[in-house]
DNA sequence: TGCTTATTGAGAATGACTCCGAAGACTGGT
DNA sequence: ACCAGTCTTCGGAGTCATTCTCAATAAGCA
């Protein structure tokens, strides 16, 4: 869950007998400056990329987005039925978890440190190699609880 | 996340212009005699309705899954790649959480009270009505760590 | 009992994701 | 620097869980 620099980044995949490439470093540093709260899916990130100049083919960003999100870099999320989304991820100052309304997909970021300690320790106790640790709420928001509209 | 009836159910549903059917009346009851710690797919909920002997549609079943979930009867879960799986949504003294090897998809189930009452606490001071609450830990289980086998 | 309409079932359709094979490009060693 | 070996990319074809369609059926209500 560190801060990873392109260079970390090269080191950790060599490491593993894995290489370097300008895409893998491209999707890090896109990550990297999303605003924060902002989740893509494969085919945000394609088209971003392809509007940024820097256009990476859908089946290479599939495999990295699960590659990075298998070394803990990014945060796999199914914030919505039948969609991926990814985001980096932060340590303990930044990092949150999602309430999620799953009639309309409105979601709601919070923070809960206590919560992130007990699944760290819980983890830990199975000797587990943490990667992600996230609080997932499913319910109705209130502006759907007041809708006509059934389920 | 009550301990739901069959006529607690058509209530319900009925309350909401939905019917009772045979049909959800079977998953209903199928769900609650498993075994704590099952986890079916729809495939899987299809098959074992088969052989006992009450076959319904798969369509049917992914339609009544998704339901369910909806009403906050059933969890979905997402403990491997690319499957869904279902189990029962139980109350607190029941109510348990997953931490999940991203390599060979071992599960481990545990309790923890307190996750579970500040998920209610932050679902309740955003207004939302809450259906589900799990803590979803992603890591790499011991035994993976120690195989060769990369990713 | 009869009407209205939600629900079922079977197969077709969808779409996110993965696989494939050839071309390209990292790495480690010389 | 160069080379060999092999990991990675790309684009299109393929896969498979899930959803959609629509005619037939059957809850629920008056």
């Amino acid at each position: 869950m560190a801060a990873y620099t392109p260079s970390a980044l090269k080191a950790e995949l060599n490491e593993r007998g894995w290489r370097m490439t300008p895409q893998r470093e491209t999707m890090l540093k896109t990550f990297q400056n999303l605003p924060e709260g902002t989740h893509l899916s494969a085919e945000d990130l394609c088209e971003l990329l392809s509007q940024e100049g820097e256009p990476i083919s859908l089946s290479t960003i599939y495999r990295n987005l699960k590659l990075m999100a298998r070394m803990g870099i990014l945060r796999e999320l199914e914030l919505a039925e039948g969609q991926k989304r990814y985001e980096i991820n932060q340590p303990a100052p930044h990092h949150h978890h999602h309430l999620i309304c799953v009639r309309c997909n409105k979601t709601i970021e919070f923070k809960n440190d206590s919560v992130l300690k007990a699944g760290a320790k819980t983890a830990d106790r199975s000797g587990y190699h943490i990667l992600d640790c996230q609080l997932l709420i499913h319910g109705i928001c209130p502006s759907c609880q007041r809708s006509i509209v059934p389920i």
